[in-house]
DNA sequence: TTTTATACCTAAGTTACTTATGTATGTAAG
DNA sequence: CTTACATACATAAGTAACTTAGGTATAAAA
């Protein structure tokens, strides 16, 4: 993938999923995040991660706490109870998608008419 | 779905696929296959279809031919040699990037830390 | 005769990315 | 010591691939 256009409309899922999973995470970690979970696969580029996340706070899905560590900013990102609420459809809705998917891809790949 | 963004990009692979399976079909064809396939989920839009399969023919990836049913006109479509070569490696990349996605869905749902 | 289905088409608008840049600090390498 | 790479944020401009909205035309059903 990396460079596939395929994930397009799914950022904002993964990022609820994660924060869901994770609890709090800053931009850079979710990008690090995704790749290991991926293996590489699918690199969350800054210019899409940054203005997603902007994109999710201002909906009220998103809390910001700003940490300083090593000197460095971190912006850590929470679910609020919207948020929650939202990543709860948004995976049941990309999960249908998948399904849907595979219904798509299988036929004629087995045996079928 | 229906009205999902997540499909963006799979469309030129999925209209492979189809006409890998079913030799040749018809833009209107298509459609009806593939809201019968994901039962009405996936609604494939005219004005997404057609750019999409002028494309693909003008990219040397499929062949037409023009039949007249019932006073109708049909402009049948096929895949060239080329066509057949694109479906295999799209398929993959679409199935490589399904199970990536499923790969960021379970972690969590599951046991894992 | 109006709607629905079949069958094609294109132009304009939108969205969500990528690419390219920029700032700033810390660490490793040469 | 200075150059490159990793960490950490950000935005602006460009692009791709859709949706929306319109159009033409025939046939069947209400």
């Amino acid at each position: 993938m990396s460079n596939s256009k395929l994930y397009k409309g799914s950022l904002s899922t993964i990022i609820l999923k994660l924060l869901a999973d994770e609890g709090k995470m800053y931009g850079y970690e979710i990008t690090q995040k995704v790749k290991q979970l991926t293996q590489d696969e699918l690199q969350i580029k800054e210019g899409a991660l940054y203005p997603a996340l902007h994109k999710l706070e201002a909906d009220g899905l998103l809390d910001i706490e700003v940490k300083k560590v090593d000197n460095r900013l971190r912006k850590y990102y929470k679910l609020t109870e919207k948020g929650t609420q939202e990543s709860i459809g948004k995976l049941a809705e990309l999960e249908r998608y998948l399904s849907t998917m595979q219904a798509l891809l299988l036929p004629k790949t087995k045996l079928s008419s």
